[in-house]
DNA sequence: ATATAGATCTCGTCA
DNA sequence: TGACGAGGTCTATAT
């Protein structure tokens, strides 16, 4: 396809709210938080109706170039401008050659309805408290407060204070380093000493459970809990593997 | 387009290392390291030709589901099996209507060039340690090593020993966390008390700063380089908003 | 394969 | 709007 007709199309059906895709061959180069340029290949150019620009190799899963909802696209010759002035950023796509074009106009009022997050842990745990020790009672699920981010507040049966970080996936030192702060800042408020620290995760780095014993807390093994229970029979012949 | 013809046609490019992208109603659902479900609607499908699946809305940066590339591509009925073993994960998109089809084999050996980022600023503050202090010696830039991942070490005239940690962005309460384990370790592996952190970054957050001088450690503000320096006029242009 | 940390991270949420 | 932390994070790198 002619490059000036492609632009053309492209105007078109961004006034009629179109997603347009196509294959080319081009030259890329950005300007904004960072810079990059990338040399002359096929790739495949996605212009959403939200004015999102993406650009695919034919590999990969993540685009190797993008700018976000809201940038205005132009044409000057054979360059694609897409231009993003609240992230003072540019992109430009110097079009060599366009081998295919599609485009249509997407109606999607869905939502993604997603399971087994950080938040779903912390719930499970509220709920089910014996899971970090016999004696744990929790007393909130907070998001910010002015001792932090804490996933999980409560107390054990001697009256010390608990603290639990959640994480859905091995535990890192970062969660260690998370975990301490929380705990310093706890004890810094409320003028106590006997605060326990717990990380709750399916499992934890080598270093990190070794900082985390030479902190004096606790690591309690916790699987991220599935909410869509439709799923499970699924995940059971998964399980098989 | 049949969904029966469009299931023959994703085999036959795939085949070929083609590309493709298709316009479609569907509903989609995940199972793997989450669950998710998404009802009917309008999207935009990319198999890429590493057998890499996105499924994107009409609007946004990010594809809202996707299995990454090495997945097992099958058909049945009306539904597009995605599989990959290595993940243990599933996606299933229920195909009701496909609107629009194209493909491509897409031939790209380029890799993209980009600079600003961590490292070209451990680079240039190794080159130019007066913008730590005036009298910082660097030594090594390193990345994993007994004392971690430390980004610039080294001391200054009284013999003291500095630590570096870079962010190219504002840097946070988890940077501080960061360099705060990085000079510990470092004080307890070299058996020694002075050694001074700083934190090298564009900005810092109130709390962080906060932080960081309750720890003794000192805020260096630094912006990440731009070593493709064709575009500076371009910058210069952008830096007038 | 695991561990570690960056990323043009993006995204949601809350003060 | 900034701050903070999660993410099906993903990706690169080193062990």
């Amino acid at each position: 396809m002619d490059v000036k007709v492609f632009a053309k199309l492209v105007g078109k059906s961004l006034l009629k709210n179109e997603t347009v895709v196509a294959f080319m061959k081009c030259n890329v180069s950005y300007s904004g938080r960072a810079e990059s340029v990338l040399g002359e290949g096929d790739r495949m150019i996605v212009i959403k109706s939200d004015n999102t620009v993406l650009v695919h190799q034919p590999e990969g899963n993540n685009p190797v170039n993008y700018m976000k909802p809201g940038s205005e696209i132009t044409f000057e010759d054979n360059i694609l401008h897409v231009f993003n002035a609240k992230e003072k950023a540019w992109l430009d796509v110097e079009m060599l050659e366009v081998y295919d074009v599609a485009k249509k106009k997407l109606e999607d009022g869905q939502k993604l309805d997603l399971a087994g997050n950080e938040k779903d842990m912390s719930d499970f745990l509220r709920d089910n408290p014996h899971k970090i020790s016999s004696d744990f009672k929790p007393e909130k699920r907070e998001h910010q407060t002015d001792v932090g981010f804490i996933d999980l507040f409560g107390h054990d049966g001697q009256g010390n204070l608990v603290v639990v970080e959640c994480k859905r996936v091995t535990a890192s030192l970062m969660a260690v380093d998370q975990l301490r702060r929380y705990v310093e800042r706890v004890k810094q408020i409320k003028g106590v000493e006997n605060v326990t620290g717990v990380l709750a995760a399916p499992g934890i780095t080598p270093n990190a459970k070794e900082m985390l014993s030479s902190w004096g807390f606790i690591f309690s093994k916790v699987e991220p809990p599935k909410r869509l229970e439709r799923w499970q029979k699924d995940q059971k012949s998964l399980a098989e593997f």
